[in-house]
DNA sequence: TAGCTAACGTACTAGTTCGTACATTAGCCA
DNA sequence: TGGCTAATGTACGAACTAGTACGTTAGCTA
């Protein structure tokens, strides 16, 4: 019955360190965060790839390290998303928005990273802790907010007492919040907050929340 | 050896279904807050209760029904404390002010709350789905903010084209964001969210950011 | 007070799951 | 081209884990 053999390699195998570790990255990262950390199979992964599990241990020790691996990955894609931002040709109003909006649009793109950091959470960011590339680096975002409020406020434009960290939270805790906690906000209001036919919506309020909060006349303070 | 016998009851045990179901409830809130649901230890919730992992399966079923009336009671928790809002007497600008505070509170002291809620995201809200209990009771702060709204809207004096749950989701998404991301990015950021010395700051800023929202003075649109 | 049932405990199992010991080979380099 | 090492595959095991079969008893009720 196995009389009809593979041409040239029994396995159509090729040999590619750097290949074979992205693509356990890839399943990994998927699998992680279909799960959760304890929910994903080492097993699961190890079948969706073209390689074995051993090479899992082999590559990146366990899969703890693993989980790490793959959450130094995805945040190093959304840093180079940032690093992109272009905003600073924009008065301060429009360079915001424009952060906010790219923020938003990431956030939507990026469901799994969405999904990874929710788990990071749960456990209290102890990978992020041990690893040494996830150490300190802020991200490049913060220092063209950093940038931006400082023009605004100079101008008087922006009257808001807040930091680039202050302002990154609630830009982020907004996109953050509408791709995470989406299924539990549909299941209980009967609203998908990722409805396309929506999306315009969202993206406005947020960007008019964010500058109406910069720019408020406040009285006394 | 086992001669000293315990005076009247062998393990000192009183049956009482309600208190052991209460029991089990109270443990496996923390062990699922603790690690997820995969990552969640049966045993290990029998093993912090008075009673045996037999009672588990006995009054629950299983471990995913466990979870469901888990997430059932938490959420049962968190609309008897809103339908404790009073807010009616107040102006809509104070209200809405007086609201965001309470869901920031809530948010604040349920840490375990909002890690179930993460945890349960991450699993498509598949528990919220199949209870009976969680279908489908929209939050009694939605009728209230759904008033205030309309007071506000009325009057001219929120100018901006909300509706109730896009503004809940809003407030959710600020309170959410701090208590269930802290780690990482106290991590990413050092900065902690839920510091103490920080709380009023953050208290304000919620709600400076939506009322600013709610009165900014859009010209046209 | 006899009997019945809800409430509870013990001990075990079947299946899973991370991890590893051992064997093999592709392909670079001397 | 011969050999060496990084890269890969196979097979297995030890430990864990959800769930259950079976036995016991508290305490209410007739």
């Amino acid at each position: 019955m196995t009389s009809v053999e593979e041409p040239a390699r029994p396995n159509g195998r090729i040999r590619d360190a750097a290949r074979t570790q992205a693509e356990i990255l890839d399943v990994a990262t998927q699998e992680f965060a279909r799960a959760g950390f304890a929910g994903a199979r080492v097993d699961e992964i190890a079948a969706r790839t073209r390689t074995t599990k051993r090479m899992i241990y082999y590559y990146f020790g366990g899969k703890e390290q693993l989980f790490t691996a793959v959450l130094e990955r995805a945040y190093g894609v959304i840093r180079e998303a940032e690093q992109q931002l272009d905003v600073e040709h924009l008065d301060p109003v429009a360079a915001i928005r424009r952060l906010a909006e790219v923020t938003f649009d990431h956030h939507e793109q990026h469901p799994d990273f969405i999904r990874l950091v929710s788990i990071e959470n749960i456990h209290g960011a102890e990978h992020i802790a041990s690893s040494e590339k996830l150490g300190k680096i802020g991200s490049p975002a913060l220092d063209v907010i950093r940038q931006i409020l400082a023009q605004g406020q100079k101008s008087g434009l922006f009257t808001a007492d807040v930091d680039a960290v202050d302002l990154h939270a609630m830009i982020s805790s907004f996109c953050f919040f509408r791709v995470a906690n989406r299924h539990t906000f549909g299941a209980l209001f009967g609203r998908d907050l990722i409805d396309p036919a929506q999306r315009e919506h969202y993206r406005t309020m947020l960007g008019d929340m964010v500058i109406a909060y910069l720019t408020a006349d406040r009285a006394t303070d």
